[in-house]
DNA sequence: CTCTGTGTTAATTAATCCTTAACGGATTTT
DNA sequence: AAAATCCGTTAAGGATTAATTAACACAGAG
């Protein structure tokens, strides 16, 4: 999906920054709408139906967090996103604390290449996130509702990290995966993993599934490549 | 790469600025540079080829944004990124409605700390950004993401090294690429490697591709010409 | 508590990639 | 024409990276 073919509402009481907004998203090929309050957010809302919008948590008259909560009630904003522009990231805690159902946000001050990056970010999420649990990756099934893989009518059981492991690199198949993006990935940031240990379980899906799945790329990573 | 190998340019009309920035990246192992103006800046810029520009907004004789587009201008300037140092977050509007090409900006004042980590993950943005994925050269498709080189239908496999040299020298299909800039793109700055290496993969990929991919200019060094 | 499956690491072995030296041919310079 | 330079090629070892095995810790199930 291009991005010309999403829909953003930007909701400030600074015209400055729906300017700004405006201008790198239009740049970049979205649709935009603005609105100036929680009220006016509302009413545009209706009409554009905008994929996502961005609600500054700061605005007179009704605040971002009440507006959220109006939004999320009507039934245009479904499948819609909501992201907060908040003045200072240490304001997260607050707006979590509210649940006032905000999907992600962006701290302020805003800058254009974040902004876009986190912006196709939080979008390319919803899209895995509607996706089903389980795809086909060359001759397999891989469900992870119920941890299986299915190859014709064999099942193979796999171990949690083998599993997430075979569905990362299955998820992309052809896509070459360094080992630490999949350690950032399936372990987790700022775990301290010996690379060694990813080769392991690299073994033990080969083990299962047989060793013509799962390619090395000397001095790179790995790939499904079936 | 480490710190070492970056070029900061640091532009500024206030001493004290230039010097507290200067010795925060100095430390750090950046190679640094200044200029007290526009005009100055522009001329420094040929001869240090900064990595990054760090451009006050508010200077006399030139602003940074004019600064920005006569830097941006210069072939020299061609891989290296501009931050602007904005005095505060209200000049939004003013930095998005000219689109002087500036890559991002710090607001003041400037804390090292945020100082340093922003410019690491600007240089780290970078990177990245100059990476094109994949692209096509003659009639081969080289793909980075997999870490393939189609022909037709047909999958050839490279070694890294071997990936990297064809991938930079098809990169630009007809230009000539010395060996010492191939040394420095594909082995980095201060790698000790005899010429002879290079020579030896440009083989290695002529054996797998065959022999008219890649010319020998002689006493020059080689290029993608197909 | 014991047993089993899982996750991790260390240590060893295996694979392959990278680099170099050496030599020869080609081309250019002296 | 000789000398010098540059490039191509080969084969070998060294260096790097990955595969494999075995051992251990730990958690949860029974």
């Amino acid at each position: 999906m291009e991005n010309r073919d999403f829909r953003v509402l930007v909701v400030d009481d600074e015209p400055d920054i729906i300017e700004f907004i405006d201008y790198n998203l239009k740049r970049e090929g979205y649709h935009t709408a603005n609105a100036a309050n929680g009220i006016e957010a509302l009413a545009k809302a209706k009409d554009f139906k905008p994929d996502i919008v961005l609600l500054d948590v700061m605005m007179p008259r009704m605040d971002g967090i009440e507006t959220c909560r109006q939004l999320r009630a009507m039934p245009e904003m479904d499948n819609s996103l909501i992201v907060f522009l908040t003045a200072r990231s240490e304001e997260y805690s607050e707006i979590s604390g509210f649940n006032a159902g905000a999907d992600d946000y962006i701290a302020k001050p805003i800058k254009p290449r974040v902004l876009l990056s986190r912006l196709k970010a939080i979008l390319r999420r919803r899209v895995r996130a509607n996706e089903q649990e389980s795809f086909e990756a060359g001759d397999l099934i891989i469900d992870r509702e119920s941890f299986l893989v299915y190859r014709g009518s064999q099942k193979i059981q796999f171990a949690r990290k083998e599993f997430e492991l075979l569905f990362l690199l299955a998820s992309k198949p052809g896509k070459v995966f360094t080992r630490e993006s999949i350690l950032g990935k399936v372990w987790g940031e700022d775990v301290l993993v010996v690379d060694r240990t990813i080769d392991v379980h690299i073994r033990k899906i080969r083990e299962k599934l047989g060793d013509d799945y799962i390619a090395t790329i000397k001095g790179v990573g790995y790939k499904f490549d079936k």
